[in-house]
This record gives C-alpha cells, structure tokens and sequence, in this order.
DNA sequence: GCCCAGGGATGCG
DNA sequence: CGCATCCATGGG
C-alpha cells in the first residue's frame, strides 16, 4: 500500500489496509453515504469525497492534511494486524475486516453521537445526528457542519425530542449546558483516568459510552467498549452467557492491552456484519 | 404483540 | 460493589 498526498486529493495505491466499506460500516462514523464506488464522509465542518477502483482509492477534499489525519494514514496497519492474528479468537475477524481503520474523529461530535447511540440502532442514529447537523449547523457548499457546543446550547428539550433522541434528549440537554469550549480542549491533555473519570460523570455517559469517546475521539486505543455485539462475541468465544460487561471490559482490556481499541473494532464488524452469535 | 438496537440512571441490598 | 428495573422509539 502506498500513500500520495496531493493538493486536492490522497491517492492510496493497492490498498491492502484500507476499505471504505468496511471503515465507514464499522461502527464508529454516523455521518457518510455509499453509493457503489463513491462515498460521502463528513467530520466536523468537513467533507471528503471518495472513489473506489480496482486497484487504487481516491479522497477528494479541500482539506487534504485533516483527512490524512482523519484516516490516520501516518499508522501501518499491516504491523497492528500482523500482531492481533497470533491470536486465536481475532484471526478470522482481522481477515473479515482487513480494510478497517479507526478513525480520528472529532471530540467533540464523538460526545455528543455516543450519547445518542445508547440502547439506539445505527439508522436511527444517522438520523438523529443529520437532524441536528440541518436544524443547528452551519451549511456551507450544500451540506451541513456538525453543529459546534456553541450553536447546540441554543436546542432546547423540545427540539432534541424532535431529532427523534427519545429519554435521551434530556441526558444530552444536561451535557450540553454544562460542558464549556475548555472543558473540551482540557480534555486532550489529560490521561486516561482523569479523561474516563471526566467523561463518565457527563450525564448520558456510561463506561461503553466513555470508552467509545476515548477510542474515536481521543485516539486511545488501550480501551475496549463492550456493547450487546462485543457482550455476544464474549460469549461465543468463552462459551458462557454473562451479561457483566464489567467483567467483560475488564478481561478483554487485560488480553488486548494496547491493542484494545483495534481489537474491538475487527470483533465487532466480524460478528454484526455476519450476524453471528 | 414481542424483541432488538454500539446502554445509562437510579435504587436497593 | 453487583444486580434489577425502567427508560423512548422505530424496524424486523
């Protein structure tokens, strides 16, 4: 695989770490489109326009250096792969989703997705966010920015209802009211415990919640979130029937250690795309 | 009608 | 701490 970094465009030529199918359907972007070989992706106030052909993929974007980063292409992926394929359980998961990569997405919009994707379904989900991109972002060149903290402090309950958020709507207007722009941009310097202890304590933040934040957000990928798919491959890999995702989290995080974070994404994609059990 | 979805908050022991 | 129960809502 090699990467070219152009004016306009990243060029990845035989892309053996990336898909864009599998990255984007993995579980951890809400705002894309796929339309057989063209996709749409949107970060932040940012849009990226990508082509699949046969032995190459094109990124189209006015802001070439944020979606290098946003791909984090700086990463060799055939390294981290080559690593979590001695292990027994992640061998077929790492071949299923070879083309996934975590994406470094913003904190902010990962804060405020997460909350809505508790006990949710991705379409609705998708949904929701694009009801608050078009009611409170900025719209600039046909398409709408995800809203800043700013810009979502003017919803009201009522109009969280409306996004379709459900019980969720007031957890999400308590956290907007009392985060600030610097609670924010403190939170990048801190490490992990203090981010995960000032994460949980926002309300509509639990410890699968948090952990998602500090692995799309954050870039930590020493953390493994345990939702109802990682609670299933937990079980058929260790033939048990637990529902303690503590215990769960605790485990899988001690076996994949600084590895976590990708772990999860290849078990996931694996067993929900697959419906497995 | 039931079950599920990238769970969290609350209360109880 | 661990555990049970309740919580909106749309789709299968």
């Amino acid at each position: 695989m090699k990467i070219v970094k152009e004016k306009n465009k990243i060029i990845i030529y035989n892309p053996t770490d990336f898909n864009v199918k599998q990255t984007l359907e993995c579980g951890q972007i809400f705002r894309f489109s796929i339309d057989g070989e063209r996709a749409l992706v949107y970060s932040k106030d940012k849009k990226a326009e990508i082509f699949t052909y046969p032995s190459k993929i094109e990124v189209l974007t006015d802001d070439v250096d944020y979606f290098y980063n946003f791909f984090d292409f700086n990463t060799d992926y055939s390294k981290i792969k080559d690593q979590l394929k001695c292990d027994e359980f992640l061998k077929k998961a790492v071949d299923y989703g070879y083309g996934i990569r975590i994406l470094k997405n913003d904190l902010f919009e990962m804060i405020v997705s997460f909350i809505i994707s508790a006990n949710n379904n991705i379409g609705r989900i998708k949904k929701s966010i694009e009801y608050l991109c078009s009611h409170f972002g900025e719209k600039n060149n046909g398409y709408y920015a995800f809203p800043t903290l700013d810009e979502l402090k003017c919803a009201t309950f009522i109009d969280y209802k409306n996004a379709g958020l459900g019980y969720r709507a007031e957890q999400l207007k308590e956290t907007i009211s009392t985060l600030t722009n610097s609670d924010i941009e403190n939170l990048k310097s801190l490490n992990l415990d203090e981010q995960f202890k000032f994460l949980i304590n926002l309300k509509g933040v639990g410890e699968k919640v948090a952990n998602c934040i500090l692995l799309f957000g954050l870039n930590r990928k020493d953390v493994f979130p345990v939702d109802t798919w990682i609670n299933k491959v937990y079980n058929h890999l260790t033939n048990t029937t637990t529902t303690n995702r503590k215990l769960i989290t605790r485990e899988l995080t001690s076996r994949y250690g600084n590895l976590s974070g990708y772990a999860q994404q290849y078990f996931f994609y694996y067993f929900r795309d697959n419906k497995l059990k």
